[in-house]
DNA sequence: CTGCGAATTTGAACGGCGTTCACCGGCTGT
DNA sequence: ACAGCCGGTGAACGCCGTTCAAATTCGCAG
């Protein structure tokens, strides 16, 4: 074959991605293959590199929107909440909540691991700050003025603590007790570590 | 060639799983495939299938060592330590230590992700039981007899939440803020945690 | 309407992967 | 000494990512 044109440019780029994470979701991110996504979308693995340099700038793409439906997911569970407190734990049930929803695409996210001579992509960087946006100001009546960085550091470790809980539920390994979902768990790490900053002055 | 006898079976696995184990170390676990483990031991790949069933299973071994060698490490941490908050505070240093010291083993434990319908390997569950006991050990104060099961919930969530901790920092996203490491990050969500909990009674 | 250059798609090909298995040769028991 | 078995071999299969010369179609100029 030859020059085609039933699709744009753009719209090639659209269809690669959402057969990408088509194939994620059904079958997980191993089986995200050029011959697949070609084969998905009737044009040939090829063309595919006309569009990106490599089969990880599609997975990165499928990424970015995960992501971004992440971060939309943990923003409409805020709408409603003031209570520092309250807002914390939404965040975190929400956290928990959309990577139980979502398994693949949310495992994809963070079993993407560049190259170490590759530039970091700025996604991580990007979502993690907004969502640190969010933590941080949670945090902010726990400490006293000029306790930004132990803050900050403290907002860190809540959503590693909170990311943890969600990697080892999604992948089987949390065994929590039943009666207890795994965004139960997630609860108790943050009601008790914000109690435990509360009660510092000891 | 034919048969060689220059070592026996059990030698034969010794030197696949060791060359496996350097492989890992140096190139990262996605570098471990037959053809360079056996190059390593100078055997040929049709070889390593008549001592594993396949490649999955020498990494499996190789992840068997690395639980083993983190949990004499974290025995070892505890070893001087009789307080319960102090025990837990070493046993989360130790953890994120070993994972920063032994980044590739470590992170190749938890990138092990069997078929969802072959059977769950019982290396976790083993590890992570041994673990478990020490950490529901130093819980044990916090919780009135009868609360075991929210104890056991208790050590998941610290346990997972340092884990979190450990992966964020190994795949180099914790980004904690300067003069702090990632094991300062543990033991502040171990301290907070901790001090949650003797505050419950609120 | 014709023809041609440009743009785009193709798919064979390369080297690598896990895995299988017919073959062959050295070891061992007789 | 010799037969037979054990076990190592490596070519082969079907995957993978990726490249690129060739083929085809499009759009435009004349």
């Amino acid at each position: 074959m030859g020059r085609r044109s039933d699709h744009s440019r753009e719209e090639l780029v659209t269809l690669a991605v959402e057969a990408a994470r088509a194939i994620m979701v059904e079958e997980g991110v191993a089986q995200v293959s050029a011959r697949a996504i070609a084969k998905r979308i009737g044009y040939s693995p090829g063309t595919l590199y006309n569009l990106f340099e490599n089969i990880d700038a599609i997975v990165y793409q499928v990424n970015a929107g995960t992501l971004r439906e992440l971060a939309a997911f943990a923003m409409a569970a805020l709408a409603d909440k003031t209570d520092p407190l309250e807002r914390a734990v939404a965040l975190g049930r929400a956290y928990v909540d959309y990577a139980a929803e979502h398994p693949q695409p949310w495992l994809a996210v963070f079993d993407f691991r560049p190259a170490p001579d590759s530039k970091p992509p700025p996604l991580f960087e990007e979502a993690v700050a907004l969502l640190f946006a969010v933590v941080a100001d949670c945090l902010t009546p726990y400490f006293a003025a000029g306790e930004e960085r132990l803050r900050d550091a403290a907002g860190r470790v809540l959503w590693s603590g909170v990311h943890g809980i969600s990697l080892l539920h999604v992948t089987e390994r949390l065994n929590q007790p039943e009666g207890m979902t795994a965004a139960d768990m997630g609860e108790l790490l943050i009601r008790n570590f914000l109690r435990g900053l509360k009660a510092k002055p000891d």
